[in-house]
DNA sequence: CTTGATCTAGATCGGTTCGGTCGAGATTTC
DNA sequence: GAAATCTCGACCGAACCGATCTAGATCAAG
C-alpha cells in the first residue's frame, strides 16, 4: 500500500501540473485544491524539493512550481520520493538493494525470484506514467471541463 | 514493502510444501527450517489455518500440513492472508476495494488508473507463482541437493 | 489416568511509523 | 518595516510491527 502521504504527493503534483509552469501557485492554493492538510502539505512540498521535483519561490507572491516538465516527471519517481523503494522486499529492489539477513541462499530462493518479477513490472508501469499523460487522460476523459 | 512477517509466511509455506503433504511438520522445526521465530511462526500458522492455507494436528504427533496440493496454492493467496490487499491504494484493490474519502471524480482519477495498472499486473504475477513452481524452480538451479 | 508434547489464544511490550499540528524563524515584496 | 510567504524542527496521539510471555485446551502414549 501506499501511505496516505504519497497519494497527497501525488495529487499536488498533479495540480502543479494543471497550471503553467512559470507562475508559482501557492501552498494554501495546493492544500485546497488537492485536498490536502495544509501543514502537512508543507512538509511533503520540502521533501519533493530537496528531491528536484518541484522549486520553491519565497516572499510576498512566492509559491511552489514544478522542477521540470510535466512530461519529464513520472509517477515512479514520486512515489520513490515519499515512500522509498517500489520493490516488496529490499532484496528484490534496485534503487535500495539490501541481501535479506536470513536468506539461507538468494540464487534459488524462489520468493526473491517472484518479487524481482513484481517489482520490474510495477516500475515499468509507473514509470511510463508521466504527469503530462496524466493531464492528458483526464482532459480526455472529461473534455467539457 | 511486504511485512517480514508475511516474507515468514512464505518461507514457513514453502517449507511445509517441500515434504509430503500427509505428514505433518512441527511449529519448532518449521521454525528451525525457515528462519522464523518460534512464537511469531505460531501466531502466523494460526491466521493461515483460520483461512484455510494450512491444516492443524494436535496432540503428540501433531504438527501443521499445507491445507491444499502445492499447486493450488499461490503467493499471492498467502501474502493477502498476512498483509492484506496486493494493491497501492484501496481505490485500486479488487479484493478490499473502497472509495477514497477525498476523491473528487474516481472516473477521471489518473493517478487510480495507474494503480489500477500496477495491481493488476502485480496480482497476475503473483497468482502464477505456486509454491510447487517454487519448489521446482529451486530443484532445478539446484539439483544436487 | 497421568504425563508431556502439542496447538490455541490473548495480553503485553518496546519501538517505529504515520498522519497531522504548532510555533518560531528566515526571506522577499510592497 | 509590515505583510505575506516559505522553512524547519519539535511535538503529539494513535496505530502498527515484530516479538515474547503466560495460560489454557487438546490429544497420544505409556
Amino acid at each position: 500500500m501506499l501511505s496516505q502521504k504519497a497519494r497527497y504527493a501525488l495529487r499536488a503534483m498533479l495540480h502543479l501540473a494543471a497550471k503553467p509552469i512559470a507562475e508559482p501557485q501557492q501552498i494554501a492554493d495546493i492544500a485546497e485544491g488537492a485536498a490536502v492538510p495544509r501543514k502537512f502539505l508543507e512538509q511533503i512540498l520540502l521533501e519533493l524539493k530537496r528531491r528536484g521535483l518541484v522549486h520553491s519561490v519565497r516572499g510576498r507572491h512566492g509559491g511552489y512550481q514544478l522542477g521540470r516538465e510535466p512530461k519529464d516527471i513520472d509517477f515512479a519517481e514520486i512515489i520513490r520520493v515519499i515512500d522509498g523503494p517500489l520493490a516488496l522486499s529490499p532484496c528484490a529492489s534496485r534503487t535500495a538493494y539490501r541481501r535479506c539477513d536470513d536468506c539461507t541462499d538468494e540464487a534459488t530462493c524462489a520468493i526473491r525470484k517472484a518479487l524481482i518479477d513484481v517489482r520490474n513490472s510495477t516500475a515499468k508501469i509507473l514509470e511510463q506514467h508521466s504527469l503530462a499523460d496524466a493531464m492528458a487522460d483526464r482532459r480526455k476523459m472529461k473534455p467539457a471541463a
